[in-house]
DNA sequence: TGAGATGATTATTC
DNA sequence: GAATAATCATCTCA
């Protein structure tokens, strides 16, 4: 309360040479000769500065006595001026501030990803970048994509509540603060300007939380998308049929098991592997990285433990045995250069007891199609067949069923032979009837 | 719930 | 740049 005194004094300025109060008294509100007027300044000077020093009870009286008198109103537009041209003279060239850069790229941030601004979709732009992103599949990816907007929509939500509460936080702050000046007004120099400043200053303070708000929502924006694009953390294992189809080109390529980049694109075709997203790291699509990784796994595991994978070797020995002699069967009749090649026949790989799964590996190695070799190897892939068979079957065979399938593709130092072999999954002799001869490697 | 299976990633080697 | 080996992270199943 005692700030007008000291204003007065440390500035040095007398109230009676203003300007204002000179104009206001030239106005005829004030005082008619000049010897009232230096009476009525100095008695309203003198109250003020003892004001302080009296009882609650004189003070209030003396605040009434100040807020009736006739000179008041020019009083306080007199101190009201000098603390414009003091105070916020001083401040004046700091209130202008350029927008804060990290906020707009806040800002900016939150209406990308559809968090502030109209709502989109809830952010579905951004799921289905980050889905494109994941090379994702399908139907998982929907149920994922439903998940990730889901819980957008959920940081919209608490974004705009929270957002909505400061708001209001702040509206009534600052209603507050405008009153309480406007009722100060009357006991001390405020001008309009001054509480406009004051609301100007509660809203800077307001901003910076928002910030602080708007900080949090994007980190927990960016957690959500690196969860979403963590591919490792969305692992799907392959379908059955997806399996099969890569097991059978393995283990009937097992000489040499590395596909080539068609053979692969090809694969993952079938293996509706299905994504058209070009890989992040090389120029190699996304499917076509599945299906390498399968087979970089497969090798790795199949080459540590041969043991365990003989079973599976048999069976898809058996299997591709039995398609290629029904194929064959059909080939010797059509003998059309459509129909599948047999299995017998180098690089041949038949699917057709999975109907629309077949697949001609002659076509993923680009070996050409030889229909003639149809027929002459229909006994040969019988006489496989019969063997696998025996082996399984337990037929008196002199061999042991470990003995069935043996890792010829393996050489001695751990690798695969370089040179195309017949492979594996064969007869003991290594006839022409082996079914996995993969010649074609 | 734990063990094994499996797809993906990373570092290293050639 | 591709393959390998080791490892991680997740899935599946008993």
């Amino acid at each position: 309360m005692d700030e007008q005194p000291r204003l007065m004094h440390s500035h040095g300025v007398g109230m009676a040479g203003h300007p204002g109060l000179a104009q206001h008294m030239q106005d005829g509100t004030a005082g008619t000769d000049g010897e009232g007027r230096k009476q009525d300044i100095g008695d309203i000077l003198q109250q003020i500065m003892t004001i302080t020093d009296q009882s609650l009870d004189e003070a209030q009286a003396r605040k009434h006595a100040l807020n009736c008198h006739r000179m008041k109103p020019a009083l306080f537009n007199v101190l009201c001026e000098i603390k414009e041209k003091t105070v916020l003279s001083i401040r004046g060239a700091q209130e202008e501030e350029p927008p804060d850069p990290q906020l707009m790229r806040l800002d900016n941030m939150l209406l990308a990803e559809g968090v502030a601004g109209p709502e989109k979709g809830g952010g579905s732009a951004a799921a289905a970048a980050a889905a494109a992103a994941t090379g994702g599949v399908g139907a998982d990816n929907s149920a994922e994509h439903s998940d990730y907007r889901a819980k957008l929509t959920q940081i919209r939500q608490i974004y705009h509540t929270e957002l909505e509460k400061y708001e209001q936080a702040c509206n009534e702050f600052t209603t507050h603060v405008m009153n309480l000046l406007r009722e100060q007004s009357r006991t001390r120099p405020i001008s309009p300007k001054e509480i406009e400043r004051m609301v100007g200053i509660i809203h800077r303070k307001f901003s910076s939380i928002q910030m602080q708000l708007k900080q949090s929502t994007c980190e927990a924006v960016m957690i959500l998308r690196s969860r979403f694009l963590d591919a490792r953390r969305k692992r799907r294992n392959f379908n059955k049929q997806a399996t099969e189809i890569l097991n059978e080109y393995f283990y009937s390529h097992l000489s040499n098991p590395y596909p080539s980049e068609e053979a692969k694109e090809e694969l993952a075709k079938k293996c509706s592997i299905t994504v058209s997203q070009v890989s992040r790291i090389k120029r190699m699509s996304r499917s076509d990285r599945n299906v390498s990784n399968w087979f970089g796994n497969k090798r790795i595991r199949y080459k540590k433990n041969i043991g365990k994978f003989q079973e599976e070797a048999n069976m898809y020995a058996a299997r591709t045995a039995v398609n290629a002699t029904s194929v064959s069967a059909h080939g010797s009749q059509a003998n059309s250069p459509s129909t599948p090649n047999s299995a017998g026949s180098a690089g041949s790989f038949n699917m057709s007891n999975s109907g629309d799964l077949f697949m001609s590996v002659q076509s993923l190695n680009g070996d050409s199609y030889q229909g003639g070799q149809v027929g002459a190897n229909i006994q040969s892939q019988v006489d496989t067949l019969r063997h696998v068979i025996s082996q399984t079957g337990g037929y008196s065979d002199s061999l042991a069923a470990s003995q069935m399938y043996s890792p010829q593709g393996i050489n001695t130092n751990g690798g695969w032979q370089d040179a195309p072999t017949p492979s594996s999954v064969t007869s003991p002799t290594e006839g022409p009837g082996s079914v996995h001869s993969d010649t074609s490697n």
